[in-house]
RNA sequence: GGGCGCGUAGCUCAGCGGGAGAGCACUCGGUUUACACCCGAGCGGUCGCAGGUUCGAACCCUGCCGCGCCCACCA
């Protein structure tokens, strides 16, 4: 009995492809998480939410088909696979959108006004609204770029469960963010600081050491004469002149011969004429400047440190805004002082370097130099410190044992690739603070707080008043504490709300616990976490990675995930990170329609798991040549009639032993998320099947050696290309879905992942399809060189081999003479396989 | 200054103790009824340099050179 054989394009084409599968998916629910499943049977997937308020680039096509891979792999070994969406619409790229495009800003000093709309085109100036106002505006603007996201992740494949997005500013992700941060406070965690903080003047906010970034700047070196306490003169070498009168003490090593007798007494400052002591500390380095340094409150922190460990007054002279505070500090010479108020930093310096040359004070010129200065990674002038108070959460930046216990967090932790643990390693160990979570900001998740205002209405921030955790999300801006009402805001023996937002890693860093529903759905969050897989850059390990191994670490003893696969970046062929610029200029979306969506996967997926990348359309061509292919190859195959049935000839058992090794490759490699060398093991195989298997059974699969021999073709092809076709579908979704369906029911993403002991049932020798390519490639050579058709009949071929390649050749010589068009092929022992073609 | 990774064919990269590989590019050939978005064949490399271990090293060890990144320092 022959089965129906399946309807086959005349002309199959992956163009269209992308629109007619993802479409059906949805319908079909094929990527739907089954959320009755036992943990045991579940992979959860902690997908990095993208922001929304920036585009898509290639560099984010790139990692995200590195972890659907891994999400289609994972569905068809059977396992109920959790794959989230979140967007990150939470931040200040966000609040710069929302105010351009709306033409408002938020203060959060306002009223929630729920009648409000913001004009249709944005006016000159700016509405103020209230920060709850401004969080509906940031919703209702980032629907519209979400849905764009989510088009290009469909087309490209991502099998994503729609159904189960978050948001970063969305109603559970503020609540899980603030509740977590209660936690942190309820068990001595979280805390309230008054201390020199790095400060940002442009978007006049505070940072955290994992937002710096380091940037070369010119400055010079100034040499100042201070003057010692005998009269004579003191040179002192500083980058920035203008915080002399900020001046608190002189340091030098307490080994340094030079500065021995001066260290215990004191000096006193140029032009701004303040005494300040001499002292010793192990962190001057007499190699810098003079080997006396001018410890100011504060150029950098450095001179944290020395305020802090040599307990030395505070002379702030920059405020938040980045200029000069309006009063001198504390025995400073107010007349010197005056011309300096509200000057910027630039000002200030140009103005006391000149005073010091009037007063003959500088030494010589200023010597010019470039080093490295601190600035916020999203700013774009150098940070400032300057003593502000702020919530702190403990991150074993103080704390020894809670730094052992992330470091043996991060040992827990399977790396892929393994070296990016060092990465890990490196910053915990040189964290040297806890993590500053609050952000002078208005847009963010505000902090769940309010403060018990005294008789005079000043803020009692010792004692806060908390909120209760079945209210969350709050925001005390608008809402009243419990126990008050709104008419006690802000006066004396009544309220105010904590002003500040969170740090936008806060929320972020609890991405798990908002995907897994903590809190708002225990059966879920019992079914996910911890979950399996989170999938990330290496640039945001010391962020993201930390802040949510160490999120999990407090709330829930234990680590978040399992796994972590980190991605490379995407390089510009001249070896520099893709720039935002550039990626722009080749959009996915264009990339999609060029290559078609498997092409692009194919680049994606060909890629080093954790190894930057250039961006090349090379491999997407290759990738698209590969689509095609698979598309015609399993078009003839099935075109021959191929369908189950026992596969009998050696040679075919031969191919279903390679395929047999192939599948063990493959799931292997997947098994360690290396997609790279599943798709490697999987494409060689696919094009050995193509160039020589094909090409030997082509007559016989045709019928023109007999039934039987026939049959046996038909059930190789067809288990091959069920096998081919499964192990190809993580990588290439589309083409392999719409092959499968011409002859198989249901999706080839619910088919079982292809099993090797099945294929080793029907499997038989190897070396007989190596054998019968080994001589059909040594015909083609013999007609290459004598540069004629493949298809020229060859009357004789004589083969020397040993006894057991001969018998191997013998096996599949139906097959070899027909490939290779021979009338006739002589069999002949000897040393070693040669070929003899007589044309 | 500390750490991590990388230097293999013109290009992009795989291989990481026993035959130096793939794709692209290049050259030559082929109107092959699965595929011209094709097929076949070929050319091309003292595996960064120098030592060492080993019967044997692209692969292990040491040092050096170059590139990239992370962290630290920032008078």
């Amino acid at each position: 009995m022959n089965p129906p054989r399946p309807t086959l394009p005349e002309r199959p084409t992956i163009d269209g492809l992308e629109p007619r599968w993802a479409g059906r998916w949805e319908e079909l629910g094929v990527h739907r998480f089954d959320r009755d499943r036992p943990r045991e049977d579940v992979f959860a997937i902690d997908t990095p939410p993208p922001t929304v308020s920036g585009s898509l680039h290639v560099g984010h096509v790139f990692s995200y088909t590195h972890t659907d891979v891994v999400a289609r792999y994972r569905r068809m070994r059977g396992q109920a696979v959790f794959y989230p969406m979140g967007w990150d619409d939470n931040g200040l790229p966000t609040e710069r959108r929302v105010q351009n495009h709306f033409g408002v800003r938020c203060d959060p000093a306002l009223p929630y006004d729920p009648a409000f709309e913001p004009p249709e085109k944005p006016g000159d100036r700016q509405i103020p609204v209230s920060r709850r106002n401004f969080i509906a505006l940031c919703e209702r603007l980032t629907e519209t770029d979400e849905v764009a996201f989510e088009e290009l992740w469909r087309r490209l494949g991502l099998s994503v469960d729609w159904s189960t997005t978050y948001r970063t500013i969305g109603t559970r992700a503020r609540a899980a963010a603030q509740r977590a941060f209660l936690r942190n406070l309820a068990r001595g965690e979280a805390y309230l600081a008054e201390a020199p903080t790095l400060w940002d003047v442009t978007f006049r906010t505070a940072v955290a050491q994992a937002e710096l970034e380091d940037r070369e700047r010119p400055a010079a070196f100034h040499r100042l004469l201070f003057t010692r306490a005998d009269g004579t003169d003191l040179e002192v070498a500083t980058t920035r002149p203008e915080l002399l009168p900020a001046c608190v003490a002189l340091v030098a090593h307490p080994d340094d011969e030079r500065y021995r007798d001066l260290v215990g007494g004191t000096a006193r400052t140029p032009v701004f004429g303040v005494e300040v002591p001499v002292l010793a500390h192990r962190a001057a380095d007499p190699e810098k400047g003079t080997g006396i340094a001018m410890v100011c409150t504060f150029g950098d922190t450095t001179d944290v440190l020395w305020w802090r460990e040599l307990q030395l007054p505070t002379r702030a002279v920059v405020g938040r805004d980045g200029r000069f505070l309006p009063e001198p500090p504390a025995g400073v010479d107010p007349a010197e002082y005056a011309p300096l108020a509200g000057a910027t930093v630039h000002a200030a310096r140009e103005h006391v370097v000149a005073r010091l040359r009037e007063a003959g004070r500088l030494v010589g010129e200023p010597e010019r130099i470039t080093h490295a200065v601190k600035f916020y990674e999203k700013g774009d002038r150098p940070l400032e410190i300057v003593t502000t108070r702020q919530w702190y959460v403990r991150n074993g930046g103080r704390d020894a044992d809670l730094r052992e216990a992330l470091l043996r967090r991060g040992r827990e932790l399977d790396w892929h690739p393994p070296h990016m643990r060092a990465r890990y390693e490196n910053w915990v160990e040189g964290l040297n603070g806890d993590w500053l979570v609050s952000r002078q900001r208005f847009f963010g998740v505000p902090f769940p707080l309010w403060y018990p205002l005294d008789e005079h209405g000043e803020p009692a921030h010792d004692r806060p008043i908390v909120a209760d955790e079945a209210a969350l999300p709050v925001d005390p801006s608008t809402d009243a504490p419990p126990g008050y009402t709104e008419a006690q805001r802000g006066v004396p023996g009544g309220f105010a709300g904590d002003p500040d937002v969170m740090d936008t890693w806060a929320t972020s860093s609890l991405s798990p616990q908002i995907a897994g529903g903590w809190c708002s759905d225990d059966d879920l969050f019992r079914r996910v976490f911890p979950f399996d897989l989170r999938p990330q850059a290496h640039d945001i390990i010391r962020t993201w990675l930390f802040s949510t191994v160490l999120r999990a670490h407090t709330e829930h003893d234990t680590l978040p995930w399992r796994h972590v696969a980190i991605s490379g970046w995407i390089l510009d062929p001249d070896r520099k990170k893709m720039s935002k610029s550039k990626g722009n200029v080749v959009t996915p979306m264009a990339l999609l329609e060029q290559y078609g969506s498997d092409a692009v996967r194919y680049w994606a997926a060909a890629a080093r798991p954790g190894t930057d990348t250039a961006f090349d359309p090379g491999q997407m061509k290759i990738g698209r040549r590969l689509a095609i292919k698979v598309l015609n190859a399993s078009r003839f195959a099935l075109s021959t009639g191929a369908a189950p049935g026992a596969v009998t000839a050696p040679l075919d058992r031969a191919l279903l032993a390679e395929l047999a090794v192939t599948v063990d490759a493959a799931t292997a490699a997947l098994d360690e998320f290396d997609h790279a060398r599943a798709l490697e093991a999987v494409e060689r195989f696919f094009w050995h099947f193509c160039d020589d298997y094909l090409e030997l059974v082509k007559a016989r699969a045709y019928g023109e050696h007999g039934d039987d021999a026939a049959a046996s073709a038909r059930a190789g092809l067809a288990a091959a290309l069920s096998v081919l076709l499964r192990l190809f579908a993580p990588v290439l979704p589309f083409v392999t879905e719409e092959v499968w369906s011409w002859w198989q029911d249901g999706s080839v993403h619910l088919a079982p992942w292809p099993d090797a002991g099945e294929l080793r049932a029907q499997a038989g020798d190897p070396d007989v399809l190596t054998a019968a390519t080994d001589v059909l490639t040594a015909v083609r050579r013999a007609k290459s060189e004598a540069k004629v058709s493949m298809r020229t009949e060859v009357g004789k071929t004589v083969v020397t081999a040993p006894p057991d390649v001969l018998a191997r050749i013998a096996l599949a010589e139906t097959d070899v003479r027909a490939a290779g068009r021979i009338e006739e092929l002589q069999l002949r022992e000897g040393p070693a396989l040669e070929v003899q073609v007589l044309l």
